[in-house]
DNA sequence: AGAGTCGGAGAACGTTCGTTCTCCGTTGTC
DNA sequence: GACAACGGAGAACGAACGTTCTCCGACTCT
């Protein structure tokens, strides 16, 4: 019927979820996840409690959402990075282009995977797991990227090493230049590749 | 009495303080901050909660005092493990075989300090101090072991980025190999920086 | 118009938190 | 032996948590 229909069609796009999830974001960015209370939560998202468990059985559920969310516009945002480049090598290098944008922005404090990870990982299973599963994910992108380039996978997870703690060391000095730390850092490493590489070919 | 006695031998300076630090150490790092309640923590440590706020004024205290008993234990660590090295290229080395160690423990779960900024630095000003100290110090501590090698501050702080990534990688994803791959990784950051300080010195 | 559904505001519930307090047995001292 | 001081176990406290429920006004559909 139509109201049924127009349920399904709420469900589908379902701006209401998606209000809450991105309000859950900020806070639990923000103030970690243990600090935020539903009430808080609601207030943000201008939701009423009872509409807000309509939508979600659990805080817990929230919380996964919101990693889901972080986890697809992380990985379209570095996609979209690395799309815009042309060589290899800028390709390669384009994550902490993207990384020294992020780290000037107001609200960056860190990985969410990583603040969540330490805050929920050892009560919450599913925490833990998504979590592993966005940083494996993020590791084989970069392994992908420097398959393709011709260099080692183990190439790949260097940078991505120096990523990860690009990210931790300027969420916690407020640092943002570690971006371009690691960006040097990157390059070093690449000519070192690209030389070795030269020389396997010969 | 001889039982005094034994217990200053071990320890120097107030032994009930220093057991409860250690309980909560164990726990925080475990479970989280927000997730260990004084009573987990009083019956870990075996002492009263009467006796537990004559020692600690506050949980954050506590929280604080781990904090400091972890940043001196890293120092010291590191230190010793850099000490019982040769070479400059050794000693610059060290810190990713001293984490590969550590990243074997079973209690390993990341650094402590990245969590706690995670999950209490919004909160607890005092806490996020704390953190960027620790990160700061750990930071010079690199960069005054690549110029005591005649190394640019640079390289320190790219070998600081990879130690950090390793970390939090190894800690969410469950993989001690990071610390091997950060210093493979290293190496090739020291042969870059020894081609080109040969260059300069020329 | 009237019956029935929906959702808003927020009270209520049971639990847990950090912190304080009460009771009471054990000490050491004169 | 009397007594003050200490400390252990855990009750008590107010606040805050996640979750559910109650009330009630505003809608929809025939």
């Amino acid at each position: 019927m139509a109201r049924q229909g127009d349920a399904q069609l709420q469900q589908s796009a379902d701006p209401l979820r998606q209000r809450i999830i991105e309000a859950a974001d900020e806070l639990y960015y923000a103030h970690g996840f243990r600090a935020v209370g539903m009430d808080a939560l609601r207030q943000h998202a201008r939701v009423s409690l009872k509409r807000l468990y309509t939508v979600f059985p659990s805080k817990e559920s929230i919380v996964l959402a919101v990693l889901d969310y972080r986890h697809t516009m992380w990985a379209d945002e570095i996609a979209a990075a690395v799309a815009q480049e042309g060589t290899p090598r800028a390709r390669l290098l384009a994550i902490y282009d993207y990384l020294a944008g992020w780290f000037l922005s107001d609200s960056f404090r860190g990985c969410v995977f990583i603040n969540a990870f330490g805050e929920l990982a050892t009560e919450s299973p599913a925490v833990a797991i998504k979590a592993a599963d966005h940083k494996r994910e993020f590791r084989r992108f970069m392994e992908q990227l420097a398959t393709e380039a011709g260099f080692s996978e183990e190439l790949g997870d260097q940078l991505m090493l120096l990523a990860e703690g690009a990210q931790t060391t300027a969420a916690i000095t407020g640092d943002s230049a570690m971006a371009l730390k690691a960006r040097r850092a990157a390059e070093s490493l690449l000519s070192v590749a690209e030389s070795t590489r030269a020389q396997s070919v010969r």
